[in-house]
DNA sequence: AGGTTGTGATAGATACTGCCTATGATCGCA
DNA sequence: TGCGATCATAGGCAGTATCTATCACAACCT
């Protein structure tokens, strides 16, 4: 039974005349007699009955057609609706993004990416990076902006940008009046954030410090450590996309010396069927942050 | 896009495995995995992403899916309703019947019917030959029972049984002493039904009366007819099987002497394609009135 | 590391099937 | 009784669904 079949019994119910029926089809008169008939006895039972002056329908046919109609228009449904899905710009993006960079690079590039692909849904899913590539291998997501290398052959990316990390100092801390902070020189009193999160070692690698305070005050999001730190618990290193925040929480921002930095990537799956729309997105972030590291640096008091 | 190909995409959305789904269609993976790719290639959108541990819905999936489960029930729904209705003997039968047999006939012959044939809903319609005919003629009617030969081309049928006309008489009548009636004798005063019944012709025909009453009294029914008998305003010629109803109505019944009577018929479009339930509603009808000419020859007093 | 296992994709052969044109059979109508 | 209309049938052609056999790839497990 087929698509095509049932149009036929539709079209001959409807036009109640093999010829007429046939040319709406636009086949030949014989092809769908013998469509007709070779449906009829697949399903065993006559829907008309011919005569020499047209066609009736049987009252097998009047019990069925509704069915057959239900059926037709499922098919067409499932049609349109791989149309308005076969724009590959167009449909949903599950877009996972680390807690570190969502709060400040999601309004960053929202109106860009509805400016840039009004058929694409972009929805945010934040989590840290084992999750989200969890969730990216499960299907789940598709896509990520993660802030570190991936290695794993199953998935790929490309780099959206760099983004150089800051030195986040107290107003009154010893360091602030430096025009520029060595990272070493956060070490001793760094305040970094809970396991999980990417930032956490890269801060900690960056200064060379072991997280001593760390233990004790383990901030769980980039906007509590803001808070620590501008109450005078600690330093921190930022990501510099966080600057904006930072100093609005009164914290002195300074450039490091030797620039550390992380570099933001957009990653997905080697075998995604979405490569067109990936690669759109990819661009509207990269294209919206292109420069932004050096504005970020120089920025910086 | 055929049942087969959606049939297929469930399956394999339901197993996520190739060869487990194709097991699952009874074909080889190479097929299904052809198809799979073929419908998407026709779709415009890829459903599937394939691993090498499997194989994964894409978004598009998810939103046709629910379509593609609605077509196939819908198409099930075909075949299970056209399984049901194959049995010929089932399903609905609409069925004409003359309005001076109906009432005696139907009480006669729907137990057996039921009986002889569960599946089949006898749906009786009543009106005068001429009506029945166009609406058999316009597959509004299965059938019709006729008391009248018919000789078109595109209407066959079937002598159900012989019915006798019986000489009804008021019981003060002149003529209700004998014990045979002369067709011949009941002209002065017959009484006929109204235009468009074929017993009024065939009575009218039978004493060779011109119907002179019948101009101011035309009784639109049998019923009508029996009780201007019974008040004494004429004769009539009456079918057998309204034998009990005249009885009942006080009239007196005679045989006639030359046995005038009509043939009862279940008539039918030739090309009908319900040949099987009307031959058995045939056989039922007939075999309930079997012997019953007969016997109402030698019943009436 | 390197074979083993399991996955889906591909190739080539075969049989089916849907389609066309041409023609036939039947019926109604003038 | 021929004519026009209707649906059915026949034969040939092309497209396609299917099979088996095999490949390519990745994961896994010694």
């Amino acid at each position: 039974m087929t698509l095509r079949d049932l149009r036929y019994v539709l079209a001959l119910a409807d036009h109640g005349h093999f010829g007429r029926a046939a040319e709406a089809c636009g086949v030949s008169q014989p092809t769908l007699s013998v469509q007709v008939r070779r449906l009829e006895a697949e399903l065993g039972v006559a829907l008309f009955e011919r005569t020499a002056k047209g066609v009736a329908q049987t009252d097998a046919c009047g019990r069925l057609i509704g069915h057959v109609r239900a059926a037709v228009a499922e098919m067409e449904a499932i049609r349109s609706e791989a149309v308005s899905l076969r724009d590959p710009l167009a449909g949903r993006l599950r877009l996972g993004i680390i807690p570190t960079l969502a709060p400040y690079l999601l309004p960053l590039v929202f109106a860009p990416l509805r400016a840039a692909l009004p058929g694409l849904e972009v929805e945010p899913w934040e989590d840290q990076t084992a999750s989200l590539l969890r969730r990216l291998r499960a299907h789940e997501l598709d896509a990520a902006v993660l802030a570190t290398e991936i290695a794993e052959p199953d998935v790929v990316g490309r780099a959206l940008f760099a983004e150089p990390f800051l030195a986040a100092l107290p107003p009154e801390h010893r360091l602030a009046g430096q025009a520029v902070v060595a990272e070493a020189d956060l070490a001793p009193d760094v305040l970094v954030l809970a396991d999980g999160h990417c930032l956490r070692d890269q801060a900690l690698e960056a200064c060379g410090g072991t997280g001593a305070l760390a233990g004790t005050l383990r901030a769980t999001s980039l906007a509590t450590l803001l808070n620590m730190v501008a109450a005078g618990y600690g330093t921190t290193l930022i990501p510099a996309l966080a600057a904006g925040a930072a100093q609005d929480a009164g914290i002195v921002l300074k450039p490091l010396a030797a620039r550390t930095g992380r570099t933001v990537r957009l990653v997905w799956r080697a075998r995604s069927p979405r490569q067109a729309a990936l690669a759109a997105v990819g661009e509207v972030i990269a294209g919206r942050l292109r420069g932004f590291a050096e504005a970020a640096a120089a920025g910086a008091i």
